[in-house]
RNA sequence: CGGGGCGUAGCGCAGCCUGGUAGCGCACCUGCUUGGGGUGCAGGGGGUCGCCAGUUCAAAUCUGGCCGUCCCGACCA
């Protein structure tokens, strides 16, 4: 490709909207626009490097036995009334009316869709199992938007499903997934983590997350220091040592005027956050209330209390709920004689000598006694947000440390959840009817992109890794106005392409600092350098953009040398 | 949805407080110059100042509403 026919417009300065690095170095070297909130245009470079991810995410589920397929964008609401998830997935499925006033949503994920055809068109174990995958612009009408490509309202994702009769076998592709996408993220050259991970509102029971580890990662990862276990810590169960035990003592109330955190209270009481009962109410997407208890000096992890409670979602409670429950304004809930579902964490199984809310303004309760003022009709599980320094849960040596990660993809084992809710079923060999063991398995291959620009970059901007690179190698003539250095360059440009190496020539009639600067900020991993200086000397410069090395090599010699490390 | 910021030329910004002919840098066009890390000089083109209403002799500037966008929070296969 030659520069001066190529769609690139470079920024010198950082767009004022642009906050992580990939977001501004993505919009400079002129890969991506910004549309609307959100969504974005892909430029001829951009471009280039999604469809590399694409063909690395292609080769490899092919070969692993999946088939490529492509879904409809718009779905009609029926199949999602279906599944049930019309009304759970709330505002982030953006729905529209056709001329005919039929309802219909814009995919943010496929179960559904890819469930119907299955169900159409299979009818027999014979027919199992099936791996299919589609890559397609997806849309979720996200909440908040951010950071460029990261996390984006219209994205590029690669979504597979797989169909199994037996559940052994499902498990046994879900962990075959694991492994494939393990590759995938090895080539695209990332340096990533797999980590348990919640099942979230998609249902299920078995996840993984590949997290590439990103310093500006929207999740927070824990990993033993010592064993292989890791997790997102909303999932994470870390081992904390019990609170310091406290002498029994007798139930009173304290007048508490206005002190509603946590926080203040101890202070006012003169006692350690730890020794506090935090209670949070929240409502299940049912109306039903659920009551979390963790330890004062502790954070609940949501998705815990989800999963613990049977929630496809949970939203904290409005104060107006909080005081219809409580009978007293928030700040001031604790649980003696609450109504309602209660889950307490372990730490505070056993608790005594402790502090909460009393249910009544400006009042708490101390000396608080499990067993004798609360927990009867409470469920103990884990409930608490795993932090920096826990024991590891899995192995019981080592210590956890927290890490940021950017979620590139997830794996999870479904079961049966959308086979039943739509009546996907095969005849096993008995003749019997069952239901279909399922399977899904992401990939944000636009958030791919994004995610390998922030793990690698420097001051000057995409230090793009070998396998994505919009170009193998650049090709630099110092000055167009020189016979020598042209002709010199346009061959070796021929003899790049002629050898099937993706080349990018720089023709443009411009000084050689502005194309340098332009070739940093765009981060093809070699650049060539043709000037009369060296042609005096038949060689010309190979510059290495990871590391900024840089070499003198024959000009005679250079195809065959650049040829070899495009490979 | 709650809180905060911003909206002036393609990009980055000043001007707004204290109303009076719209400016700077980069980019772009022309000429010369320069040619191994964003050359230098000279000339030039380009803006209904987000939109609508109001106040005023006069609004980029003051007031109200709306829209867009960014950040924080709630949320997130």
């Amino acid at each position: 490709m030659r520069f001066t026919s190529l769609l690139a417009p470079t920024l010198k300065d950082d767009p004022a909207d642009a906050e992580t690095a990939s977001h501004k170095l993505l919009v400079r070297a002129g890969m991506i626009r910004q549309v609307a909130r959100g969504i974005y245009d892909f430029l001829p470079l951009g471009l280039r490097v999604l469809r590399r991810v694409e063909a690395i995410v292609r080769q490899e589920l092919d070969a692993a036995g999946c088939q490529e397929i492509l879904m409809p964008l718009v779905c009609p609401a029926e199949l999602w009334q279906e599944s049930g998830r019309w009304d759970l997935y709330g505002k982030e499925l953006l729905r529209l009316r056709d001329r005919q006033d039929r309802e219909f949503c814009l995919g943010p994920t496929h179960e559904e869709v890819v469930t119907d055809i299955v169900r159409r068109d299979i009818r027999s174990y014979r027919d199992l199992p099936k791996n299919l995958y589609q890559i397609q612009t997806k849309f979720r009408d996200e909440i908040r938007p951010r950071f460029g490509l990261m996390r984006g309202r219209e994205f590029l994702m690669k979504d597979g499903y797989s169909f199994h009769v037996a559940r052994a076998d499902a498990e046994r592709e879900y962990h075959h997934m694991y492994e494939v996408y393990g590759r995938i993220f090895d080539r695209c050259g990332l340096t990533f983590r797999a980590v348990e991970a919640d099942t979230g509102a998609i249902g299920g029971s078995l996840s993984h997350e590949f997290q590439v580890l990103a310093e500006s990662g929207e999740d927070a990862i824990v990993a033993c220091n010592r064993c292989t276990y890791a997790a997102n810590i909303e999932k994470a169960e870390g081992v904390v040592d019990s609170a310091p035990s406290a002498t029994s003592r007798a139930r009173e109330s304290v007048h508490t005027p206005d002190q509603r955190t946590i926080e203040d209270v101890a202070r006012f009481l003169g006692l350690p956050e730890s020794a506090f009962i935090k209670t949070l109410l929240f409502v299940r997407e049912d109306g039903l209330p659920v009551v979390a208890l963790v330890r004062g000096d502790h954070s609940l992890s949501e998705a815990k209390l989800r999963a613990a409670s049977g929630a496809a979602t949970l939203a904290l409670a409005d104060a107006e709920t909080v005081e219809r429950l409580t009978g007293a304004p928030v700040g001031f809930a604790g649980p003696v004689g609450l109504e309602g579902r209660i889950f307490a964490d372990h730490a505070l199984h056993g608790i005594r000598g402790a502090a909460c809310g009393a249910n009544r303004a400006d009042t708490h309760l101390v000396g608080i006694e499990h067993g004798r003022d609360f927990g009867g009709d409470t469920t103990f599980v884990d409930l608490r947000q795993a932090v920096a320094g826990d024991g590891c849960a899995r192995c019981g040596e080592g210590k956890y440390g927290i890490h940021r990660g950017i979620e590139v993809g997830q794996v999870f084992y479904l079961g049966t959840k959308y086979s039943a809710a739509m009546g996907a079923t095969v005849l096993d060999a008995a003749g019997q009817a069952c239901l279909i063991e399922m399977g899904c398995y992401g990939i944000g291959i636009s958030r791919t992109m994004a995610a390998a620009v922030e793990q690698s970059h420097d001051q000057n901007g995409i230090i793009w890794p070998k396998a994505l690179a919009p170009f193998a190698v650049e090709i630099v003539p110092v000055s167009m106005r020189d016979e020598a250095v042209c002709a010199a360059a346009d061959a070796l440009y021929h003899d790049l392409r002629a050898a099937g190496v993706d080349t990018l020539i720089d023709d443009r009639d411009d000084r050689p600092g502005v194309k340098f600067k332009d070739a940093d900020l765009i981060g093809i991993p070699l650049r060539v350098t043709i000037g009369s200086k060296g042609l005096e000397r038949g060689v010309v410069e190979l510059r290495h953009r990871h590391d900024g090395a840089v070499e003198d090599i024959p000009l005679a010699a250079a195809a065959a040398r650049l040829r070899e490390l495009a490979a």
